[in-house]
DNA sequence: AACGCCTACAACCGCTCTGGT
DNA sequence: TACCAGAGCGGTTGTAGGCGT
């Protein structure tokens, strides 16, 4: 926390308002200056940020006033702590969505990213590698080495590794939606799944769906789940019924983000994806082959690729994702 | 009571993204 | 196309307050 009586330069290099040097307060904000921002924001609404500011009366860059509103004055936030429920849905955000915590803000109701953020390096972090340490004493315990969620996933620990629950809802609103076979199906009608699931260990819900599916499509489809969690670990097959469209892991460099081994009918080497951080490119390589002999694509006309794999970090349609996934993304306690 | 350590969290900083010109 | 300004994001900092000694 900064003193309130800080008196400087705004930094904030974008901001064209204080070009005459203006003094700009820094630092905690006065209960006056909350008043005023809140006054004004409810009287005229959000709008440019510098202008709010200025209109407002407030000795701060529009930066610093947008920050306290948003994190603070905005009178839909909901203080106090975090329910274990939002706790639980944090980390599991976390593991699919990573450091994204606008993301993750936007699906607890009342949230700041500020918030969430801070409690999850204060609070969840630290009890994450208190876990992973208790369960594998040999686990380094290095910022670097992993992700404390990642290492949680695979723990099986603090959070079920085998959200059914959430697993069937994904996977049921997945199902359901997808009844073509095109590209762009695939890409709006994402699976999120995590742990080491399969699916034949599913519950009730998810198998009838999946099995219901393939064997109206006459083809058993079997999708061992690989052992990475930060990212979450699925797969896309489609015979015809089945798109499951892999949610990629996000955070590390060059990492093998898992392998997909399809049995049954369709035998396939496992498929491996890797994203590269520093290019930002997410890279699919697929080995697969179907009886050995016929390609993957063939039958399924992927064309050896899935719409995915060719998209940037950011060309990621998270909302997209998530909007076909209600049961998953919003809580309301 | 005084001190030091630890934790939580408000706020800043620097960067990227986006839209307008 | 290039540039600019504003908005937004994630990482980091700094300190108030709690707690143990």
């Amino acid at each position: 926390m900064r003193k309130p009586d800080q008196i400087k330069v705004c930094n904030d290099t974008n901001s064209n308002s204080n070009k005459g040097m203006l003094k700009l307060r820094k630092g905690l904000w006065s209960p006056e200056e909350d008043e005023k921002l809140m006054n004004y924001m409810l009287r005229n609404g959000q709008g440019c940020w510098t202008d709010i500011a200025r209109n407002a009366g407030l000795q701060r860059c529009g930066k610093s006033c947008r920050l306290r509103w948003i994190n603070y004055l905005r009178p839909d936030l909901k203080r106090g702590a975090f329910s274990p429920q939002e706790e639980q849905l944090i980390v599991h955000l976390h593991s699919l969505l990573g450091n994204r915590w606008s993301q993750i803000a936007a699906r607890l109701p009342g949230r700041t990213d500020n918030e969430i953020k801070n409690f999850w390096n204060s609070t969840i972090k630290k009890r994450l590698k208190v876990n992973v340490s208790k369960s594998s004493p040999n686990n380094s315990t290095d910022d670097t080495s992993s992700d404390p969620s990642r290492d949680i996933m695979g723990a099986g620990m603090f959070m079920s590794m085998h959200d059914h629950d959430l697993m069937a809802m994904c996977i049921d609103s997945s199902l359901t939606s997808t009844t073509t076979t095109s590209s762009s199906s695939m890409h709006n009608n994402p699976m999120f799944i995590k742990g080491h699931d399969h699916f034949g260990q599913l519950p009730p819900l998810l198998q009838n769906n999946i099995n219901h599916d393939i064997n109206d499509a006459s083809s058993l489809f079997n999708v061992s789940l690989g052992e990475v969690g930060m990212g979450g670990v699925g797969g896309y097959g489609d015979c015809g019924i089945l798109e499951v469209p892999y949610m990629m892991g996000m955070e590390n460099d060059n990492t093998n983000l898992g392998s997909r081994v399809m049995d049954g009918d369709v035998n396939a080497n496992p498929t491996n994806y890797m994203f590269d951080k520093k290019s930002a490119n997410f890279n699919h390589h697929f080995n697969g082959e179907i009886d050995g002999k016929v390609k993957v694509e063939e039958v399924v006309g992927l064309e050896n690729h899935w719409p995915g794999e060719s998209l940037k970090m950011g060309e990621w349609d998270l909302e997209g994702l998530f909007a076909n996934i209600p049961s998953l993304p919003y809580l309301d306690f």
